[in-house]
DNA sequence: CTTAAGTCGAACATGAGTGTTCGAGTTAAG
DNA sequence: CTTAACTCGAACACTCATGTTCGACTTAAG
């Protein structure tokens, strides 16, 4: 943490965060969100925006980065690595859709206005977790192999946005989310 | 067809033809594609496109009722009143998997820039055929209740949407589409 | 208390998309 | 062939988002 970098002010760090949180929500709900609406739900002047991230795309970046990290972390208390691969799912689906359907929200958005290329690596450092929790049933030979691993990672990541559109529109309750998802998510990827 | 309306010359009928179709594709693929670049993808000037389509809105509102006529067709051309249920998803997924997507695609478009409300009637059309028929396998006791009508629907097009993008991004042949999502949807949807 | 760091509103420059108007040129239809 | 329908490029007015600059004001830190 405290590194030999110039040293911020505390009111700066706190609006740097405050800027962050506010455009991960903006992002994530409405992807055009302009500059000035986010400079608005953070509580803070355009200028001072600006100052901190100097381009929509810095911000877009620098969201990018934290809520990978942060899903990165959120996964990893998951343990997936623990136990069967069954229940490793379960508990994956249990504590992180929520930090997973961000993920995906923001990466959709920054696949559009980034470009592919950018991204793929960072991405992967989340996908992985996913996509080698299913590899391990399938040795365990609790997960289906008829099908490319690459797809069922898809199947995962489809529904659970699926899920949370629900729950944006109020059709579906947020706590009911993980048990829907989990009696949906299991059948079709057991062997 | 041939109404008491003003007379329309054959060159504006096929120019109109031209900008839906090419509006269509642009907006699948491109939500936020520019009149500029409809008119051009259409080999129309921008000054005619407008003449057509006073406005992005109107313009945007027609190719929705074009696709939902047209998916509305496929839809019955796939016959989900006949034999089981099981079968007649079956027989949908292999013929409209395509037109269900581009349906889905649209209306959220639509959602975002025409708002809410003004296309559920029209959307319903669409929808009641794949919730009809899913609720008749449940009565046949092919298709689970353990979930809402309604979740059942939104995987369905949850799925498809997936695996559209897989096509769209090459990891998937679209010969195959149907075949994935119909491994991965039996299992999901049956009791 | 002093000062450097940070904030903020107002104003400006730029670019891109939308929609309109004009007028000259094409083209289908009778 | 005549005419009305249609096309189309150029130019314009308008709005909206992005960034930048200026200068005055506030606030944290030593």
């Amino acid at each position: 943490m405290a590194t030999t970098e110039t040293r911020r002010r505390a009111d700066a760090e706190r609006n740097i965060a405050a800027i962050l949180d506010a455009a991960l929500v903006l992002f994530t709900e409405e992807p055009q969100s302009s500059m000035v609406a986010i400079a608005r739900a953070a509580g803070v002047g355009r200028v001072t925006l600006y100052s901190h991230f100097p381009s929509r795309e810095v911000l877009l970046e620098a969201v990018l980065d934290r809520t990978i990290a942060e899903a990165g972390e959120v996964i990893k208390k998951a343990a997936p690595e623990e136990g069967s691969a069954t229940e490793a799912l379960r508990r994956l689906l249990r504590t992180s859709w929520h930090a997973l359907n961000q993920h995906r929200k923001l990466f959709d958005l920054a696949q559009r206005e980034l470009g592919p290329v950018r991204l793929r690596q960072r991405h992967r450092e989340v996908v992985d977790h996913v996509e080698g929790l299913l590899t391990r049933g399938q040795e365990e030979g609790v997960i289906r192999t008829d099908l490319p691993t690459n797809w069922l990672v898809t199947t995962v990541y489809g529904l659970l946005h699926a899920a949370a559109d629900e729950v944006n529109t109020g059709q579906l309750k947020a706590e009911e989310a993980a048990d829907v998802l989990e009696a949906t998510l299991l059948p079709a990827l057991r062997s």
